[in-house]
DNA sequence: CAAATAGTGTCTCTAAGACAATATCAC
DNA sequence: GTGATATTGTCTTAGAGACACTATTTG
């Protein structure tokens, strides 16, 4: 009887109606805020691409970058493409965080998607130039569970506020998934693609292997681990964290010249490891 | 420009050619092997779920469960619903393996398979019975990487036997992705696909949270030490596996009786952690 | 000098690996 | 008793967290 179905499944492929396959992917980068203080070494941010939408559904909605999967290519390739047409840039990483199939999820039918987590130095992003009026912007990102066992979600960028609400609720076989609670105006599922695209960074950040995308090629180490902080939204210890990634990295001969305190080697990523 | 490019594809979607999308399940079991010698305790072997092809592509080869999504259902209730439709079980665990697209993956057209390890029960197996002329067959697994850093993979079932070799290779972006060298009469891209199965089966075991899948609901803390080492494929001290494992159980008041030498007690797994 | 960042060393505690020792059954 | 598994305890070591201390720059 399976050799019947796989028979005709073979042989019919045509007849049976296909799902739409798009990517989504929430890029992330590390900006360098402006100093408030100039004694003071300047601030950084996590932020998230989101493009504003034009066209329905979801009309003038913030939603992540995506689209649909072309035939010759890989869903990598689709994510990095999709990238790449709205920043003019190419990622440096590419994380999977899962496939949303949900029916439903997308109000023009029967759509999945494979979401991805992908790094954009801020170095690129600088070289291209961000315009304040285009329908792409980089949001700050703030995510974290508070005392009532729910998830907030916040992008801010100049004036524009979103605000989601999540749960984080065990599925069937033990696997915990985000429910969105309040959309907080984001497109589509967004809300909870973006808290499982942050929650899978910042699994992998643990891992040190990661981060190194977020900068350019040479590096110091007080820079490393301020990209480490600001992506797990926590403080670190200097010493600790220089022990922890020394395995990763090599030193170079230059350092960082020009500022107000003591230089500070570059170093630059092991290969061999 | 994007809003067109959006709104385009807002209104004809129907126009784009769009993949076939499947799910290929690689259901693990452990299984119990006859007692070799009558006084020790038997020994486990970890088998896959394998099925053979009834038609073409790669009629009569043995290829993993799976099968076309259908509308209406996420893609991993379509791995429930293949699983079962080729067990008759429903299987107790279900983790997300990944997404192969790769063009020319499939003689058949553009499919893109999201593939699932998933695990069941050898107590559920044995219900249903198995039937050693049936085209679906529990296969003993091997997998491991050899001197030559090249991985084997070997499934064998009475007097069949399929052996697969793999180069483990770094993409794009470091991720790390097994490459097909000989695919030992394996349908399609499945050996790949077993390989990467398994790996993240491994990499979940580590956890521990996941190796209750394999038994009932009350176990032998001899008999979970066996499934973590038939998975691991190595030895463990018994004394620190229990120290381990040992804030993820409870006891219960029961023994198994009825063994040539000193009952164990009968844990069952801790939910509240 | 002060104030900031850059970088090193050391103490402690815990978790994991190795392994010894004891307990309990059937025969 | 023997021979197997079941179970507990202890020694050691590696690694991570906490933190103190030194180094180097500009003003």
């Amino acid at each position: 009887m399976e050799c019947e179905k796989e028979f005709l499944l073979n042989y019919n492929i045509d007849d049976y109606e296909r799902p739409s396959v798009t990517t989504d992917v929430a890029a992330f980068m590390i900006s360098t805020e402006e100093k408030t203080n100039e004694r003071k070494a300047p601030d950084n941010k996590l932020r998230l691409l989101l493009i504003k939408r034009g066209g329905h559904p979801f009309k003038d909605k913030w939603a992540l970058p995506g689209g649909f999967l072309q035939k010759g290519e890989t869903v990598e390739e689709c994510a990095v493409r999709e990238i790449h047409e709205e920043t003019n840039v190419i990622p440096t990483a590419l994380i999977s965080v899962g496939t949303f199939s949900k029916p439903g999820r997308d109000p023009r039918g029967w759509i999945i998607s494979n979401a991805y987590a992908s790094i954009i130095t801020e170095e690129s992003v600088k070289q291209i130039g961000m315009d304040d009026a285009s329908d792409a912007q980089w949001f700050i990102i703030n995510f974290g569970k508070k005392d009532d066992d729910l998830y907030y979600l916040t992008l801010e960028y100049d004036d524009i506020l979103l605000k989601a609400v999540l749960a984080r609720e065990k599925t069937k076989f033990r696997r915990a998934e985000f429910r969105i609670i309040d959309n907080g105006d984001i497109a589509f599922d967004h809300a909870a693609v973006i808290a499982e695209s942050l929650t899978v960074l910042r699994q992998e950040a643990k891992n040190y292997d990661m981060i190194f995308n977020f900068l350019p090629e040479k590096f110091t180490l007080t820079a490393l681990q301020k990209v480490q902080e600001t992506i797990m939204d926590m403080p670190l210890l200097s010493g600790n964290f220089r022990r922890m990634v020394s395995s990763y990295v090599e030193e170079t001969d230059e350092y960082v010249k020009g500022e107000r305190y003591r230089p500070a080697k570059l170093y630059k990523r092991k290969n061999n490891i």
